[in-house]
DNA sequence: ATCGGCTCGCGCAA
DNA sequence: TGCGCGAAGCCGAT
């Protein structure tokens, strides 16, 4: 058979870690999971079940879980194990083996390869430092071929060489080329099926972490690959045909709130999109929501790929950084420190009610995340505190932190990543684009949603004797 | 209620 | 080299 570069020659969501050629006397296929956690619509499985079908040989796939992943707590590690609970069994209709183990990814995907005999290494795109990381020690420490593939995306993030400046600069790039990638991505099946299924239960693995149990499971999100499809119909029938109307109503939450789904890739971004473009909706409101989800979400994941200062201060654009180094002598009217933020205690009931949804529900509404992020900025001894105080509490308490999406947002807020400047420069933040109290009383209710988060985590109501 | 100006720089047209 | 225009704002003029 030949090398697998040769294989996969043109394939933009296939890059090569290791070349070389499938061994047939090896005795499986392995997919190593890491981002993309789902059975259906994985390109990640098909692309190792595409082998084993060349080789006649069944697959595996395979899920390290880290004992400490950097920031996490036990909200997220509670939401991934609770939605890697259903991957053996929806993987076994597929014909696909399982193996979990705990430990670094670096020592442990080496050996269930070597313990396996795994002909060809699959895995899926991580963009953030520690997937690349995580690849690489790997890549090092096997002797036969590994692959990336970029399971997560609508357009290969291949085929954007660069990093983009704005949505404006990828839009037509992305537009160009939409069509040929909104394709259903199917379910094929191992040629041989494969009896492999080792390992602890998530949930009694991550028991033995010493997690930071401070930050608990987030309360209204159920985990797993159902529960994202599930959500995806309901938003699709009840919410998308008003969502250009009412995406910045904080008060009623009208976004999809599937972000937590896909960070942890539990359901496909090109399976949502087919879901919204094939929806009967009026074009205006599904127009805005593919911008959300393709044209800014790649966006972010092109950022965190060719920007490696993505989550430091130094990653901000020029403009930002020389606007806001003028200011940083201003006076500022609020001043708060990382533990005055995070106890929810400033001047701000809007801000401080956000900050409590934040940290009781690991979840803000989008338009929040904004304001949350602006104010940050504008209470700051420094730009570069805010900066690092703002990736600290969004990574501690969002379920959906520590995500590309995460590290744009931030960039946005702090030093206008990813927009243009504003004047008249004002106070502290210089010609970074201002957003505060005017704009969210203009969009919604905004003591309908301070009275809500009160009651439901402040002062809520006592059952009556 | 709506509108222009504020300010920078990318990418395309020329 | 010039020019249009842009992640979701704000303020003041009409």
């Amino acid at each position: 058979m030949q090398s697998v570069s040769q294989w996969f020659d043109e394939e933009p969501r296939i890059s090569i870690l290791r070349d070389g050629q499938p061994q047939a006397d090896r005795d499986c296929l392995m997919v190593w999971i890491q981002r993309a956690q789902r059975a259906h619509a994985n390109p990640a499985i098909n692309t190792a079940i595409e082998l084993a079908r060349e080789l006649d040989l069944p697959v595996i796939a395979v899920f390290c879980l880290v004992p400490a992943f950097p920031s996490a707590t036990l909200r997220p590690y509670h939401f991934m194990a609770e939605g890697l609970q259903e991957l053996p069994d929806a993987l076994a209709t597929r014909k696909i083996g399982w193996h979990l183990e705990t430990g670094e990814p670096g020592k442990v995907i080496p050996s269930l390869a070597r313990k396996h005999r795994a002909s060809v290494l699959v895995t899926d795109l991580n963009p953030l430092r520690i997937g690349r990381q995580w690849r690489d020690r790997v890549a090092d420490r096997i002797d036969f071929p590994m692959l990336v593939v970029d399971s997560d995306t609508v357009v290969p993030s291949s085929l954007f060489t660069k990093e983009e400046y704005a949505a404006r600069t990828i839009r037509p790039k992305i537009q160009r080329v939409l069509n040929q990638h909104l394709v259903r991505i199917p379910d094929t099946h191992a040629p041989v099926a494969s009896d492999v299924r080792e390992g602890p239960e998530p949930l009694e693995a991550i028991a033995q972490f010493e997690l930071d149990t401070s930050v608990g499971p987030a309360p209204d999100f159920r985990s797993g690959e159902r529960e994202a499809r599930r959500r995806l119909h309901d938003f699709v029938v009840n919410r998308l045909g008003r969502y250009d109307q009412e995406r910045n109503r904080a008060d009623i939450d009208a976004g999809s709130q599937l972000s937590p789904y896909l960070h942890y890739g539990q359901i496909s971004p090109i399976e949502v999109a087919l879901a919204i473009t094939e929806s009967n909706v009026p074009a205006a409101a599904k127009d805005s929501f593919v911008d959300e989800l393709i044209i800014q979400r790649e966006l972010s994941i092109n950022f965190v790929l060719h920007n490696a200062d993505y989550d430091r201060y130094a990653g901000l654009p020029d403009w930002g950084r020389k606007s806001l180094a003028e200011h940083a002598g201003d006076p500022r009217e609020h001043e708060y420190t990382r533990g005055q933020l995070e106890a929810a205690g400033t001047h701000d009931d809007l801000w401080n009610m956000a900050m409590t949804q934040m940290i009781n529900e690991g979840w803000l509404p989008n338009r929040l995340r904004m304001y949350w992020g602006k104010q940050i900025a504008l209470w700051s001894a420094s730009p570069e505190t805010a900066f690092r105080n703002t990736v600290y509490l969004n990574d501690k308490y969002f379920l959906d932190g520590r995500d590309a999406n995460s590290y744009g947002n931030i960039g946005w807020c702090i030093g206008g990543r990813h927009d243009r400047p504003f004047g008249p420069e004002r106070p502290v933040t210089g010609l970074v684009r201002p957003m505060g109290m005017g704009a969210m009383k203009r969009t919604f209710d905004v003591n309908a949603y301070i009275t809500a988060i009160r009651e439901r985590w402040v002062s809520p109501r006592l059952p009556l004797e």
